[in-house]
RNA sequence: GGGCGGUUAGCUCAGCUGGUUAGAGCGCCACGUUUACACCGUGGAUGUCGGGGGUUCGAAUCCCUCACCGCCCACCA
């Protein structure tokens, strides 16, 4: 073995051979009768390449994907991607203006589609080759996009279904309207950012009442063009007066009324609001209650769109002043509000702009202001869906964990609104949807579903139909993704054996995109809960707790640290700061700290070879006999169990820690040292056995290590697989290690005198400035026959890691020697002349007084009766052990100070 | 405005259902004998567990409150 551990070198070379052995496949021969476990990945977009989110996610998911597969069961890991519509859209759109090819509307549709399918070809298996290379271990023969055929298939049957159902429907209302992208978004798509503007105070004059004016105050003055009311509160003395009454609206001079509604909050501006109704959500709701006109005055760009409209020049008043609003056309809203703001100052009627903060909404991935805009949309009746996804999480049909994030989901999913589906783009799941000549809908799977749906309504077989041109939502399709990946609508083997999957895992920014409408789909459709389990994960931020976005820069690549440290050492780290319900900050020195756990694992391996430990065959922890072995495999048993409940309770953080301990803090750092007398010391049965042990030990932390660090740990199973008796197969689809039942209690204890006992002598060493290299004398005072026994037994031992030159035993400590106090009796090393009796009498002061600290809080407990009478026995008994503990050490300690003192 | 989370060693963070002597990694200091490992070994120092109150025999842990930080949601001119 070389003597560090070589990712790059390794890693390749695992992955292929658990591809060769269709290590990962779910339906196995050898996994038919057992128990299914799945999870589908969250598809990653087609554009997308793998960042620090992506392989925390997939970390854990392939973690218990692994753990599962160990445990026996047939495992799913269902991989894929999402066609993401406007990203995609937007990537290739790009591209073709960067080698000046004909633009997207020049192509036409058939032909960008087309394109776009080109550019997936050649370009979207970026992110399945990274999932590789960080050992998620998928069944990529079962690899789905969201536009496959299949796939395509059931979002069109799950459209026609829900809009049998009335759940689907057609709607001119204001959508959320994104004017870079010119499309619709829905709601959760828009993000409120928080803007330094202005408020403008305007003065609408009042009709037939020259020199009286109304002030409404308002942050979009553009908008005024499409004003068609202004509101005041019924209850607002300062206008009741002029409800009922028309203002003049400044600029174009149509006469608007001033209507009582207690949407104006008199608290708000000045109390009096413009109303737009075609360009603002709460205006649209006062517009529909007061029977208002909605006047457009914007284009799909945001620009001024008036001239010609015929809602708008209705009562407008000819003249230089509209003439000059006129002059607008197509000016861009930023610079139409400039333009209508000046020209209302020039007729005085600003009467202050104020400095204003307020939230504006953004498009979350264009970043621009999105435009209330008054549309024909789909959209989809979530309400009744809503109802089944929460009484399925207040069933506990799926958990949640960490359970705190079942308040979100609820609070999202209460509050609901339609969900508007329809995109404007190319790119995406073209709506099954057909209209006839007059405008009237067939919703049907394919054309001719729909054109003989068209011949029934018309009577007639000669009509012409004309598909809708909108896209859905990406996410619409995402909803699917539990069951449209296993087949459906087919019935398929699949679909029976995996529907419901098992757990989810996902970050919590995707609750209410993706988990919230995988529920209502599953529960809707199939009538049965896509998941059991939702694990959310902390996001990965940047250092200032920013969520990591290519559009910010401060992306961390995780393929980079793989390079540098390997897939084991960045799986590690993730896994080891995936603590619940807590962000990760990622450091770059922590992932450097487990390359090195990764390495010394390694070399412990190699030490193994070195000393000839080859596994055994038929050897049976069990049955082991050396009491340094019989330690090994009960700690080996305690590890295991602690990993094996922290996996089954997502607590991975735990999972990891204790691996981490066993093999680092037991397993190398106290069992090998002691074991390395043996090993290097004559032949003979317990050489046999701890050979075979160290082998056996291997084999385990291999298995417990191998869903964190999936390439070394494999890499170990071969090299250790070429030595001892025939072992076929690969670890990954080896069985997870139960505890073994070996009753170690006095291996415990015994072992657990010898670690104490070489502490406690190195700590003095190293307190007392003996040089590293001196051998010392060590005497055991008074030692009981059982002390004396362990002593005889483990002296060479204990001898070599405490660099002593041998182990007398004595009725009375030497005097000036130090003396050490280990399970209770004394151990002298005597050390006179070389040590420095006022530190040492300093250190034995200051252990004694700690002692009678500790000797005093116990007695304050154990002295109130309420203590005594309401702590649980066992406390109190434990209390009572302490204090014996304490005051006998405390009595050793002081009679060592008395002979120092007695030295003078 | 509502909700969630955070505040523990110089740094990054564990500490699950209240009972430890409050931990880890990194960093820091000292020393390095031993052919697994210097990506190492041995030893060591550092904490009023954000402030204040409460519940309890007992609080880093539960409750209230305040402060600061972060995130999510919300239609307020």
């Amino acid at each position: 073995m070389e003597k560090t551990f070589e990712p790059a070198a390794v890693e390749a070379r695992i992955s292929s051979s658990w591809e060769e052995a269709g290590a990962f496949r779910a339906g196995r021969p050898d996994r038919r009768a057992a128990a299914p476990y799945s999870i589908v990945i969250p598809p990653p977009n087609v554009t997308g390449s793998l960042h620090m989110g992506h392989a925390l996610n997939n970390t854990l998911q392939d973690i218990l994907c692994r753990f599962e597969r160990m445990r026996g069961k047939d495992v799913l890991w269902q991989p894929g991607m999402d066609h993401a519509g406007i990203a995609t859209q937007m990537v290739v759109e790009r591209q073709l203006a960067e080698r000046q090819q004909p633009g997207r509307r020049e192509m036409g549709r058939e032909a960008f589609v087309a394109r776009v399918w080109e550019w997936k070809a050649e370009s979207g298996g970026t992110i399945g080759r990274q999932l590789r290379r960080l050992g998620a271990s998928c069944d990529w023969s079962r690899e789905r996009f969201t536009m496959d055929e299949g796939l395509s298939r059931a979002v069109r049957k799950v459209f026609v279904q829900l809009h049998r159902d009335g759940l689907i429907y057609k709607d001119k209302r204001l959508v959320n309207w994104d004017p870079r992208f010119q499309t619709a978004i829905s709601d959760i798509e828009v993000q409120q950012v928080e803007v330094k503007g202005h408020l403008w105070h305007l003065r609408y004059p009042v009709a037939d009442e020259p020199g009286r004016f109304i002030v409404v105050a308002t942050t979009r003055p553009e908008t005024m063009l499409g004003d068609v009311a202004v509101a005041v509160h019924p209850d607002d003395e300062r206008y009741r007066d002029l409800v009922g009454k028309d203002v003049l609206l400044p600029l174009v001079g149509r006469r608007i009324p001033v209507v009582a509604d207690s949407y104006s909050d008199p608290e708000k501006g000045t109390g009096a609001v413009k109303i737009t109704p075609a360009h603002d959500f709460n205006d649209f709701e006062v517009g529909k209650r007061h029977g208002l006109r909605l006047i457009n005055v914007l284009g799909p760009e945001a620009e001024v769109r008036i001239v010609g409209n015929e809602d708008f020049l209705r009562g407008a008043t000819p003249g230089p002043d509209l003439d000059a609003v006129l002059a607008l056309e197509g000016v861009d809203r930023a610079k139409a509000r400039k333009a209508v703001v000046a020209l209302l100052e020039e007729r005085e009627l600003v009467e202050t702009i104020e400095p204003h903060t307020h939230m504006v909404p953004h498009g979350d991935r264009s970043g621009v202001v999105i435009e209330p805009w008054l549309t024909d949309q789909w959209y989809v009746n979530v309400k009744p869906l809503a109802e089944k996804a929460l009484k399925a999480v207040r069933d506990e049909r799926t958990v949640f964990i960490p359970r705190n994030w079942e308040k979100t989901f609820f609070d999202w999913l209460e509050n609901i609104e339609p969900w508007c589906i329809s995109r404007q783009l190319w790119w995406g799941h073209q709506i099954p949807a057909w209209y006839g000549p007059d405008g009237h809908a067939f919703v049907a799977g394919t054309e001719e579903e729909a054109r003989d749906a068209a011949i029934r309504h018309y009577g007639n077989s000669d009509v012409t139909l004309t598909r809708d041109e909108d896209v859905l939502d990406t996410w619409f399709s995402s909803a699917l993704w539990p069951f449209s990946t296993l087949g459906w609508p087919d019935e398929t083997p699949e679909l029976k054996r995996f529907y419901p999957t098992s757990t989810l895992v996902t970050g919590f920014d995707i609750i209410f995109f993706w988990v919230a409408r995988m529920m209502m789909m599953g529960l809707h459709i199939l009538d049965e809960v896509p998941f059991r389990n939702v694990y959310i994960h902390a996001l990965v931020r940047d250092e200032r707790g920013a969520k990591m976005s290519k559009s910010k820069g401060n992306v961390i690549d995780p393929l980079d640290l793989v390079d540098r440290y390997g897939a084991d050492a960045l799986r590690f780290t993730l896994a080891a700061m995936a603590a619940q319900g807590r962000d990760i900050k990622l450091s770059t020195q922590r992932v450097e700290g487990y390359r090195n756990f990764a390495t010394k694992l390694w070399n412990a391996a190699r030490f193994a070879e070195m000393n000839g430990c080859v596994r055994v065959a038929g050897f049976d922890p069990a049955d082991v006999k050396e009491t340094l072995n019989r330690w090994i495999v009960s700690a080996a048993g305690r590890a295991t169990a602690e990993i094996t409940t922290a996996l089954e309770e997502f607590r991975f953080n735990e999972a990891a820690g204790g691996a981490y301990r066993f093999v680092w803090n037991l397993f190398c750092d106290w069992y090998l040292e002691l074991a390395k007398p043996v090993l290097q010391g004559e032949d003979g049965l317990a050489k046999d056995e701890t050979r075979a042990t160290v082998a056996w030990v291997i084999d385990e932390i291999a298995k417990l290590l191998h869903p964190f660090m999936p390439f070394l740990t494999e890499e170990l199973w071969a090299i250790k697989g070429a030595e001892g008796p025939a072992r076929d197969g690969l670890l990954t689809l080896s069985s997870w290690p139960v505890p073994v039942a070996i009753g170690g209690e006095a291996a415990e204890a015994e072992i657990g005198w010898v670690i104490e006992l070489v502490s406690a002598i190195r700590s003095v060493r190293s307190e007392m400035n003996v040089p590293a290299g001196a051998q010392i004398p060590l005497a055991l005072v008074a030692a009981s026959p059982q002390t004396l026994e362990r002593a005889q037994r483990w002296r060479e031992i204990v001898a070599r890691l405490a660099r002593l030159s041998g182990i007398d035993f004595v009725d009375a400590a030497p005097a000036g020697a130090v003396q050490l106090i280990v399970y209770g009796e004394v151990a002298a090393l005597p050390l006179a002349g070389i040590i420095d009796l006022d530190a040492e009498r300093a250190r034995l002061k200051k252990e004694a007084e700690k002692l009678v600290a500790d000797i005093a809080r116990i007695d304050a407990k154990l002295g109130n009766a309420d203590f005594i009478a309401r702590a649980p026995e066992e406390i109190v008994d434990e209390q009572h052990e302490r204090r014996a503990e304490a005051e006998a050490r405390h009595r050793q300690i002081a009679a060592a100070l008395e002979q120092l003192a007695a030295l003078g």
